[in-house]
DNA sequence: AAAAAAATTGAACCTTGAGTCAAATTTAAT
DNA sequence: ATTAAATTTGACTCAAGGTTCAATTTTTTT
């Protein structure tokens, strides 16, 4: 409740700032788990020690903290591939890095990947779908600079991708930072068997 | 509306158990689509030309519906699985014979992985998790069955699994039949991924 | 064609949970 | 200490959608 005392006059929006992505991350924690429909405003406050009246004083609604999720976990994945690749590497080494990436931002930061695309409406969902979209299409470019290369065996490239995207998303589901296997372990394993999958 | 005429007097239970086959399904089929609870009775009985009222003679209530959906999906799965295991081959001829028919199942017939779990209340739902968790323990057997004849290589056998199994779950969210990508196609293209990735 | 059973419906009920708002409380600034 | 702004709340409204049920329509049986 009582964080670290401001000083200077002007850390007002910061604060504000700071505590709202606290009250969207919290949510997209709980609707990774229980989903977005068996969440409830209430729920989502509660885990904050507020009230879901609170709340809207954070977010105009709750579509847009699904949103607003949404839009966090293709952020940071987006500075992952922004991730300058080394000249040196193939095109094969460069995906298994930015996987294993991928991977850590879900096992260890509060980040998650969500799926209830469809409770959003309209002009956010397909912004969203955009949004997802483009990595896929980065993530295909790379294996078909890979199959150029010479590193990455033909195929359907989507496919490629699709494969192991998969399994990222599915790791959403499953994965619980309490296991006994640690995020490290997953990536370790993930990156093989993703490089294995499709290495020329 | 009209289908075959039965005559003998006692297709009526057959009858009943058709139809209401036909809500699951159909249903299974929406679920998937755009969600549970995004999909309202309305909407599930509006494709079978029915009202909302006319669906509660053929189930208790929606959840049942998601209930009966997870079943049937998993019952399918329990039948590929079930198939005899042909001596001669090795293990991961096995599996990726059994993940093949897993892809078919879902890209051809109607039936489809859930994942709405958490929309299932108390018994329901530990018993479709305990359904999820026997297929999930079976193909790692069947993995570790392999990493003993040498066919698979080593590791931790229920991360192999995660891994191929979400690319299976994502299928579910991405692929349509309208697209240009046949199911036999991606049946072949993830079994071999699958191969691949976890070889010897 | 009448009677019985099965299937379907329209209209209502009821619960849940999102969203609003004026008032109360807490925190920061003078 | 006082004031003003920021934050939080309790009580309420409202709509959506699941569920019920008596009445109606359709189908089957005799």
């Amino acid at each position: 409740m009582v964080e670290l005392a401001p000083k200077s006059p002007f850390d007002r929006e910061k604060q504000f700032a700071a505590k709202r992505r606290k009250v969207i991350l919290s949510a997209a924690s709980a609707f990774r788990r229980r989903g977005y429909h068996n969440t409830s405003m209430r729920d989502i406050g509660e885990v904050l020690g507020l009230t879901k009246a609170a709340l809207y004083y954070y977010v105009k609604n709750k579509e847009e903290i699904l949103f607003e999720s949404h839009l966090m976990a293709y952020g940071e994945m987006d500075e992952i591939l922004k991730m300058s690749q080394t000249e040196a590497q193939s095109a094969l080494d460069y995906l298994e890095l930015i996987f294993r990436n991928f991977v850590k931002l879900l096992t260890q930061s509060g980040v998650s990947i969500l799926s209830d695309v469809d409770s959003l409406s309209g002009e956010r969902q397909s912004e969203i779908l955009k949004r997802r979209q483009r990595i896929e299409r980065a993530v295909t470019k790379i294996v078909k600079q890979g199959q150029a290369d010479g590193s990455i065996r033909g195929g359907d490239a989507r496919l490629h991708v699709f494969f192991f995207m998969g399994a990222l998303n599915w790791l959403n589901v499953w994965y619980d930072n309490k296991g006994r296997v640690t995020g490290d372990e997953i990536a370790n394993h993930f990156s093989l068997q993703l490089r294995r999958g499709i290495e020329e």
